[in-house]
DNA sequence: GCGGCGTATTAACGCATGTGAATGTCGGCT
DNA sequence: AGCCGACATTCACATGCGTTAATACGCCGC
């Protein structure tokens, strides 16, 4: 639909795509669309995986549940993002994955995934950096539950979603969607929903940020990054994200 | 040095290698050795990601440090491990490896890596999944500090640990080697190490384990996965990995 | 056998975060 | 306009785990 599709803005942060290779993308997320309505399912634990998902609109979202119920976000995927590349090996998902807004996206089967690799070696180097994105940044997630207080952990988090959505041209100057409830942020960051509350409300009243409407305005970057200890190196991002930390 | 490499056994968790397929792993592995002392560095964050490291003998970890001195280990690795696979894309990296005991590994450049998939496919399959079994290992672990109490989180770890070095035949019985101390127990888990040791002792005082001169002794493995909520799906075993729960 | 160093153990105390539950707010549906 | 459901906010209180620091243990080198 769109004049350029998120994945080709996703991919191009790593490398610069050809028209041809625009063309193979475009087409390959054509052949199977499916939309979700918000906390909609995409793929449960314990169900065969036969698709890469990626997502065209809307966020989705990893998850894994406790035998007793506790469930953990292990990460959110924005337009462009890929789920599970290459994850056909697998007779069986040890996580589920989840509609958090409406979402559209597009299923690729093995054999289109395939082919794509072997038709662009350069979209097969991308999609190769895209997937060891997605583990560093699980990685880091594991460094901020692990080791960051509640308030840089959310700030960590509002940090990595403004430079994700950055790269894919999804913010305005000091502002961006933000679609996650309260409850949302507390299970991805191993936190409870009322703290999480108490926290974002230091962070307002502190002038850093302040979430509204599904939007999340970013009074003082620089500042939110410092706090968050935000190193965007594990997003790899060719410019080395360094123009993250914007000129004040 | 073995007869069997611990790599061949660890890819075998998932495919039977043929005899060729064994030769060829076997030959890469004696190309290009390194001997590491305990917590000596193997490679660290910001430098040029070069090879993919094989463990052959010893534990390994991956870190992180924040920027103010604050570590999180984000994984364990033990013989037959493969260190970032295919992580020759990026600049540099962004976390660090380093021994925990003395280490022996074999470093595989981009080019004999390459090779080596393109001669066997089979291996190439079963490099893929271990790589999935890594990321998913990740995803537990980001589970782990962010849902389950410490009592769990310790028990969990040393499930994974028992399990993993089981499958590459490093158990006996009921126990394991277990060259952790307490403080990297701590960090691992995102506790202090003071909180570790009450932890550790009140799992011995009810019976469970004992950790005695670097080794795990694990005295109901059933009662230990069930306190962890330990789930083995996630190590995406060929057998399910259902043996784990050992018949009594 | 002695001294030293890395590790484990113990203790007293504090606080960040959890728990449970009531109340407020706002946007959408009828 | 009014109701409803989802979400955010607030409050009182509980606790798991952190902090600091002192002490004990066990192995290794001399």
């Amino acid at each position: 639909m769109e004049l350029v599709h998120s994945l080709t803005l996703h991919l191009s942060a790593f490398v610069s795509l050809s028209d041809a290779d625009r063309e193979v993308l475009d087409k390959a997320l054509r052949k199977r669309a499916r939309i979700l309505a918000p906390r909609q399912d995409i793929i449960r634990e314990g169900e065969k995986p036969r698709f890469v998902n990626v997502i065209l609109e809307g966020w989705a979202q990893r998850y894994k549940q406790l035998a007793d119920g506790r469930r953990q976000i292990l990460s959110f995927f924005v337009p462009g993002d890929l789920c599970d590349t290459n994850v056909f090996i697998l007779k069986s998902m040890d996580h589920s994955l989840s509609a958090v807004t409406q979402v559209r996206l597009a299923e690729i089967s093995q054999r289109e995934f395939q082919e794509i690799i072997e038709t662009s070696p350069r979209i097969a180097q991308a999609l190769w950096w895209s997937e060891l994105v997605t583990v560093a940044i699980q990685r880091e997630w594991t460094t901020s539950i692990g080791q960051r207080t509640a308030y840089e952990r959310i700030a960590h988090l509002l940090c990595e979603m403004f430079v994700r959505l950055r790269t894919i041209g999804r913010t305005q100057e000091r502002s961006c969607e933000f679609p996650l409830t309260q409850s949302e942020i507390a299970d991805a960051t191993g936190l409870t929903q009322v703290h999480v509350n108490r926290t974002v409300q230091e962070m307002r009243r502190e002038g850093l940020i302040e979430i509204r409407n599904k939007r999340l305005e970013v009074h003082d970057l620089r500042a939110l990054m410092a706090v968050a200890m935000f190193n965007p190196n594990y997003l790899h991002l060719e410019a080395g994200g360094h123009e993250c930390i914007a000129p004040e």
